[in-house]
DNA sequence: TATGAATGAGAGTTCATTCAT
DNA sequence: TATGAATGAACTCTCATTCAT
């Protein structure tokens, strides 16, 4: 029973990993099987079909991703720990959880309907409804006079593309720039700050 | 001749939506033939395999895309004008040309290695390193004391971000915070305005 | 697991008989599939490929063979009995296996290195050096004074083509002649003997 | 005209190499097109069909290859000069056209009923029959107590395979006794002479 | 004669999925 | 739970052949 246990586990884990590396059209379940060591039959005994397999592991990223993002939302009392916050809990999120970050891009890539039904299924389990909460916060403070973008939309389009393409656009702007960057790890710290930065002297008022 | 012209032609554009449709993996050479209305074996007699098409077409895309970005970095004098400029040209673009923006997105995502050969070979055939521009830029900015921040990693890493994925992440977005946007010219404008605003506050001294 | 085997082993079967009436590249999966009476796909699910499929069987066959002529040589204590024995057992052998003959005689042809570096293989996990003892016991019969080919290569290559080439051209020779051969068993012993009767005459002293 | 004359010709001699290469089933159009320097659809308006083509060759061949033994039997007034013609005669023209000699080889193992009828073909726009005449040859032989076959059918299987196979059957040789051989002039000129003194001490009386 | 484009049938191969045990 | 065998549809790619010019 235990082994059990650990293969159905252990399937989640290795095809994570492999939806990340080849999105859902280029993964192979056949590889799947392989790096878990459990046999091919079996990932159709727990998950049935390889569509569902993927989906369970979109709403488990994401089921452990956002409670993270809500509470760096809940305890930012001023918009400038906002801007402090969310930052760095996004990308340090993504930098130990790559994966999850490259399926998610996938979604928004390929079928943005897809995350989004996922995520608005997350939030109806929730009695205090998210959006509703951030909205309120952003009118608050923009009518408090202190941030200088009242659109939530926008404001929030112009936090979450800094966090999420930090990682993935740094080879490319190593190749745009013809930059090497060797320590990842300054790096990371670096940018966090940089986005800090730039989000705080550009909309606080 | 004329025929045959439009076909091989015919192929790319359809290709290219293909593949930003479904990803290299889920993209289907027989849907790419139906859809251009050609024998599927045509395929393969102009582009010898899905692999070199999918190629071919990267490499179109950006090719068109970087003298576009190069001219409006070249254009902008002051640093103001290249936060406004940079913007407006990228996301103008990706919204005419969202199958390019996702086949970018895909290969940033799966491969980073690919795009970013693709870029530095595309660079090596122009005569100015384009490289050695942009820095040249930004350091001059920066001792004359116009802008913030000095690393032109960080600094390009605090622009295109939000350029690439204000366009894609913008469903995403609209679940989070429950809102429907209707319409979105209007959409786009403001947000190549708020960006902008954003990096000019944020990064001008 | 009966089954199976049995499925695995009628592929090889039946796959011998294609690649031996059509040679490699008029073979055709599906029609070996088709007589073995298993999925097509199972062929690669053994064999991984065609080209492995025709590796595996001329290396069964020639594993086959191989021991046989090394016993035909190995108990010639004369070579009286070395021109007996040989043309006996190569030829019975190919009557009864037309199909690895075929095949044997389509490599020669077509890519001799294929087929020589096999059975260089195949000595190779002998431990007595096949090559070696032949040599020297030809050269040992010539030192004696008892045959007058003194050079194993010119021996071996007066024996072996009669032995191959008897029943590949039994029916080039009947259209030579304009003469049906009608009774095959009687053939096989004649030609059998007619070609030991020219060895001993032609080549023991 | 002059250049579609040397077209038409062109292509016989690339696909004589290319079918000798690879067998019907290998062989490709394209590359025999790319090689004779011609549009692919020149071998269909000057030959209508692979298949035509490689009937027309191999029946080319025969017709260049027959009349030479013809001659050399001819010429034999003894069974000493027939043992010393006609391996002489075959080798020498296998080793200048191996193509020939390839494709014989191939129709043999796969279709001999496809030669055997060519060679047939061929004999009946001769006005005395080759057969009897050769028949007749060997009988008179025999009747005078020259040779010790009667029979011509193993008579002529003790010569042909040996003419044959000295080419095609020399690098498996070699590999089985582990062997090289280098000048390959002298080895043609030794392995005429071998076989020839084989037949000579092992047939005639 | 000559060409490049086009075609359709079918080749080998892959893959998610199911079955029997 | 677990396995190896099996399946069928679909995939990329090939190839002899034909068409339009």
């Amino acid at each position: 029973m235990k082994k059990s246990q650990s293969s159905k586990e252990k399937i989640l884990r290795v095809a994570l990993k492999e939806f990340a590396a080849y999105g859902f059209g280029g993964a192979r379940v056949e590889r799947i099987a392989r790096q878990a060591g459990v046999n091919k039959a079996m990932i159709f005994y727990y998950y049935s079909s390889k569509q569902n397999l993927y989906r369970i592991i979109i709403k488990n990223s994401l089921l452990e991703l956002i409670p993270k993002i809500q509470e760096a939302i809940a305890v930012s009392k001023s918009p400038e720990q906002f801007f402090e916050n969310l930052p760095k809990v996004y990308i340090q999120y993504f930098v130990k959880n790559q994966a999850v970050m490259r399926m998610i891009g996938f979604e928004l890539i390929q079928d943005p309907g897809n995350i989004t039904s996922v995520v608005r299924d997350i939030f109806t389990n929730i009695p205090e409804s998210p959006p509703d909460l951030l909205k309120n916060k952003i009118s608050i403070w923009y009518q408090k006079g202190l941030i200088s973008e009242p659109d939530p939309v926008h404001l929030i389009l112009n936090i979450i593309p800094l966090c999420i393409f930090s990682i993935l656009g740094k080879p490319m702007v190593e190749a745009i720039l013809d930059i090497k960057i060797k320590n990842n790890i300054d790096f990371i710290d670096k940018r966090i700050n940089s986005i800090s930065n730039l989000l705080k002297k550009g909309m606080l008022k």
